[in-house]
DNA sequence: TATACGATCTGTAGCAAGTACAGATACAAG
DNA sequence: CTTGTATCTGTACTTGCTACAGATCGTATA
């Protein structure tokens, strides 16, 4: 092995590894086009690159932040066009913001039914249950 | 009209009406089976009785509550066996609890990191953007 | 009774956001 | 050169619905 040997890139299963996403979820990523192409070794494997990395990287992280796929794509379209205003950026997260509060306040309010229910209950062995009756009688 | 009139029951819509659960979702519960089959008409429309309107009042009530279809179908089970006890409620409750308290966790460190990034963003009309930085640095 | 109009019917396809195979190749180490 | 792991493509499945299309049912009114 020379100096000269060509830099391959990662391949899928190294890209899965160090972002933590699925490796058949690399490739629905590249299905629905979220992900470009990447280049292929002569016998067809997938080489990524370093900016590939960045990006899946990005798509994980946004993921987990609750973005949907297709507002990572409009964040991803932005950032390629690069003509991107700091105003827009903002408009969409803080829209996302407000539906993960929705969410949470949602949460809250079952979490409330919920354990008062599991209070009510005695936990034995009779075949009656307040749980039950709740969610059969409520509304 | 004579008061001999036989009782015809709940057509699908009057149970929509009644429970707010949408026509389309009634007759997917009835192909996966968490609803029975209901009589017809001679005409072939679903009679729909009042056991079989509560037990779509509980199915509805118990989907807000956020109880996935086969958390539901196990409490139906129990309750169609009339042999369960207070305690295996219980227990699915205060699991189904305890993911819910998660879910609660998680959205919570969600709307900090998003409202950390909406904070420090200028929202001004510039092609850089903290968001995205934020996003394409993270981890 | 005829007709018009809404309600309902079946069957199929689609959505998000992936996951799970099967059967065939590719690649790297010994 | 062989063995074993990694990848490949393509398709089907998941959850919990929703959205049609095209046909038929049911009922109020003329």
């Amino acid at each position: 092995m020379s100096v000269f040997t060509k830099m391959r890139g990662y391949p899928i299963g190294a890209m899965s590894k160090k972002t933590g996403v699925n490796i058949e979820t690399i490739r629905y990523y590249e299905r629905i086009e979220l992900m470009p192409k990447p280049d292929r070794t002569a016998g067809g494997n997938r080489q990524y690159n370093h900016d590939q990395l960045k990006r899946l990287s990005f798509i994980k992280t946004s993921r987990e932040l609750g973005f949907s796929i297709d507002e990572i794509r409009a964040l991803l379209e932005m950032s390629d066009r690069k003509d991107f205003t700091c105003g827009e950026v903002h408009v969409l997260t803080v829209g996302h913001l407000a539906s993960v509060r929705e969410k949470i306040k949602g949460l809250k309010k079952l979490e409330k039914a919920l354990s008062d229910m599991a209070a009510e209950c005695s936990q034995g062995d009779i075949p009656e249950c307040p749980i039950l009756e709740a969610l059969f009688e409520l509304r």
